[in-house]
DNA sequence: AGGCCGAAAACG
DNA sequence: GTTTTCGGCCTG
């Protein structure tokens, strides 16, 4: 019997064992082997298990590592789909689709021969590094892990020397398997046997325990430990005399606490309301692919419709998957889950929750035991079973899109998974990604509106400041326009809550020198450093750089340091110069990392005891905010210069969610947005509410530049160490890339820019160029940049391909 | 990825 | 002349 195994390295390919008699009857698809690869041993998934031999020189499997598989069949063709499409090897595409911290990789030891010094006498005769070793080695006689040797001794590689100490005899190499660090958790359970009513003499608290088991049955030994003390050497000496038995049991860790206890609050939907999800529910129960887009303004009620065709897909006995942007994955939406839903019910997963309760999490969807699974993008690779509804929220959101490692994007994905399964998959948005409304236009999705807010609440009033015509007593613009100013005034005065939106945190956005002209950047990337005055901190917000402000310009020694660009810091500061009564809090990722910090700004909103909230797009999603009546905004245009044929989207995208925010309650809200753009498309839809009219402006500059969707990407990341050679590699890849065009003939039908530098053309240390393919055909796309990639050799540089970019940073 | 190996470069 | 680093190749 042989079986093909995928395992977690760069290489695209498959390896085969062959598989002992005595593992045939536990092999399966999805399971986890552990077998011999190179000089190690490492774990590796079953994909396949073919009944020819494929190959010569074959070795054989050394364990199975898991009782139930993985994921399943359904799962696996899901995942051979990502890794052709994203241009991924598929033993890392499933590694890093499936819970992490349950593989295991040997680790090389060294272990002396246990023989005194002065049996050495060819020490003298050794290399300096050679003794260094034997020192260390004949000091550990349980042996030295390799990785540990080379850190004690400073040196990137031993290999040559550990293997001519092995070659004399002096010592032993190993491979050794490292513990994996997330297993199954055991619960010892004690049950009383049958023949315990005999006459033997018990001490008291033995007869109590008897009695409690009696009563109860059987126990685990952790409850056993609540209810009595120092249960443990009672329950030894019983078991000794065969009174009871302790098996040991496989149980989930809790994830219980995950979610709070539901107060069942019901909502009655409206005429549009049910009309959408009467269609969904068609959706699910027709067994067939069927992709939606749910478009509803802000404050429609989304959420209330989503939560129905859950109940209802449940209720039938089907799957779902709900996804939300990390952002919004907050308590408020939590508790609406366990308002509906049994808590044990539902799986939550985000990057938050622990390795080891993922995994039990995971477990417990394969198994079907939950079958409604929330969260981030992550968690649309929970293996759901009967999967029958996937959930897209505000999928314009970018946190679907992944920028590292495999580049997917879980919306594209949903629908994927869906057409796979043969589900349903709704994607919702009040302002939907243009890509998403073209597909829907078109038909591919059908198409179900919300055109009006719950209870028929107005949208808010939006009024647009020109910052052109706002000079300050230096003749500079103002962080508040006065108009704004006023409003927030009015707002005090009426004890109504305003939110300010800025998206940049930090203090300023950067230092200079005003002598040398000087600007503080970051040491691993090509950014200037960030002000936090707060921390009296310059922070990198590329990488995790940060050092105190420095008193001089390390270029000229001079004090005389400006400052530049407003931040949530500053602007916070400013709201209060000018509102000195006034209870100001902030929210972006600076205020809301600690713990709980979340909870107590929404309570404090909700009691009245803020009047002012600052904070970046954080405060644009998702969340309900009823006392909030003024939204303001304060740099429209930040997003609208940056590089990317979507600045516009975005921008209109961000006005439309936040001004949103208001008007939630009872009062009606205003929209203040502050820009010297006042007559771009992307404000002036945004004033107005028009998603369509928005829509109609882009769709055919979108056309004439033939951007997607009329086209699609492929992103080519070039990286490397030093920038002398990333040049060069990043040139050869961009002749290369010309060569293969030719080739395969498709010159004219595929676009080729660059490479270029890219925009920060340096980050955490590495040199960065990109070089983007751009054709109507994913496919042919696809296959020219898998042919460049291929070609392009594996030294110090480093590609990776970006399938259908969302940054171009 | 990580190990292996020949070859070039660095070291003394 | 020996030791270290580099670069290309392979893993069943």
């Amino acid at each position: 019997m042989f079986v093909n195994i995928a395992v977690n390295i760069p290489a695209d390919k498959v390896f085969s064992y062959s598989v002992p008699a005595h593992l045939a009857p536990l092999i399966a698809v999805g399971k986890r082997a552990l077998v011999p690869f190179g000089r190690k041993r490492l774990s590796g998934y079953i994909v396949d298990c073919p009944t020819e031999l494929p190959c010569d020189g074959v070795k054989d499997i050394v364990d199975i590592l898991d009782r139930d598989p993985l994921f399943g069949e359904e799962d696996l063709s899901f995942y051979r789909w990502i890794s052709e499409y994203y241009l991924y090897p598929l033993g890392k595409t499933i590694h890093e689709l499936t819970p992490g911290g349950i593989n295991i990789v040997s680790e090389r030891w060294i272990k002396g021969r246990g023989l005194p010094e002065s049996e050495y006498p060819a020490w003298r005769n050794l290399s300096l590094p050679e003794r260094q070793i034997m020192e260390i080695v004949s000091g550990e006689p349980g042996g030295v892990a390799l990785d540990r040797l080379k850190k004690a001794l400073g040196r990137a590689s031993l290999d040559r020397h550990v293997k001519s100490l092995s070659g004399m005899g002096f010592i032993e190499v190993e491979e050794r398997l490292k513990r994996p660090g997330v297993g199954l958790k055991k619960e010892k359970i004690v049950t009383l046997n049958d023949a315990s009513e005999s006459s033997e003499r018990r001490t008291g608290k033995q007869s109590r325990l008897i009695a409690y088991l009696k009563e109860a049955g059987s126990a685990t030994m952790v409850s056993l430990r609540r209810e009595f003390k120092d249960v443990s050497s009672v329950v030894a000496a019983l078991e000794r005399k065969g009174v009871v038995c302790v098996t040991e049991t496989d149980v989930y860790r809790s994830a219980q606490h995950l979610i709070p206890e539901g107060k069942g609050n019901l909502i009655v939907p409206n005429g549009d309301q049910e009309a959408a999800l009467g269609e969904i529910i068609k959706g699910t129960e027709s067994n067939g692919f069927s992709p939606f887009l749910l478009h509803g303004v802000t404050g429609s009620g989304k959420t209330e419709v989503y939560l129905r065709a859950i109940a209802r897909t449940l209720d039938t006995g089907g799957g779902v998957i709900y996804l939300v942007p990390e952002i919004s994955l907050t308590p408020q939406l939590i508790s609406r889950i366990g308002d509906r839903f049994a808590a044990d019910r539902v799986a939550v997963i985000h990057s938050d929750i622990p390795q080891a309760l993922r995994y039990d999490q995971w477990r417990r969807i394969c198994s079907g035991e939950i079958r409604l699974v929330v969260g981030a993008r992550s968690a649309l690779f929970a293996p759901v079973q009967n999967l029958k509804l996937i959930i897209v929220d505000e999928e314009h959101d970018n946190s679907y899109k992944q920028e590292d490692r495999l580049c997917y994007h879980a919306r594209d994905l949903a629908l994927v998974k869906a057409r796979l399964l043969s589900a349903a998959a709704v994607l919702g948005s009040a302002t939907p990604a243009v890509q998403t409304f073209f597909n829907a236009a078109r038909g591919k999705y059908r198409y179900l509106a919300l055109p009006q807010r719950v209870e028929n609440r107005p949208l808010p009033d939006i009024r647009i400041v020109d910052m052109k015509g706002e000079h300050d007593e230096y003749g500079e613009a103002p962080v508040l326009s006065r108009y704004l100013k006023e409003a927030i005034g009015v707002t005090l005065a009426n004890k109504k809550q305003t939110l300010l939106f800025l998206n940049r945190r930090g203090f300023n956005t950067y230092l200079f020198c005003r002598d040398c002209g000087h600007v503080f950047q970051c040491p691993n990337c090509d950014l200037a450093l960030t002000f936090h005055a707060g921390q009296a901190v310059l922070k990198c917000h590329c990488c995790d750089f940060a050092e105190a402000t420095p008193s001089v310009c390390p270029a000229c020694k001079c004090a005389r340091i400006g400052r530049y660009g407003i931040g949530t810091e500053r602007l916070a500061e400013q709201v209060r110069r000018c509102f000195p009564a006034a209870r100001i809090e902030r929210m972006d990722s600076d205020t809301m990392s600690r713990r709980g910090a979340y909870e107590k700004i929404m309570n404090a909103l909700q009691n009245g005891s803020i009047d002012i909230l600052v904070g970046t797009q954080m405060v644009a999603k998702g969340h309900d905010y009823p006392g909030i009546t003024l939204v303001g905004v304060v740099g429209a245009d930040m997003g609208l210069n940056i590089p990317d044929f979507r600045a516009a989207e975005r921008t209109f995208q961000i006005l439309t969610q936040v001004s949103g925010r208001g008007g939630r309650g009872d009062t009606p809200g205003s929209v203040v947005i502050q820009t010297f753009n006042p007559d771009h498309y992307a404000i002036q839809r945004a004033q107005h509410h028009h998603y369509e009219g928005f829509y109609s402006d882009e769709l055919p500059q979108r056309q004439a530049l033939f951007y997607p969707p009329f086209s699609r990407m492929i992103n080519l990341q070039i990286s490397c160490l030093r920038k002398d050679r990333g040049k060069a590699g990043a040139e050869r890849l961009g002749r290369l890339a010309r060569e293969l065009l030719e080739q395969k003939n498709l010159k004219g039908r595929i676009d080729i820019v660059g490479p270029a530098e890219a925009p920060i053309p340096k980050i955490k240390g590495r040199y960065r160029w990109h070089m983007l393919l751009k054709g109507a055909n994913p496919w042919s796309l696809k296959d020219l940049a898998r042919a460049i990639m291929a070609k392009a050799g594996t030294n110090d540089l480093d590609i990776r391909a970006d399938v259908d970019p969302v940054s171009f940073m």
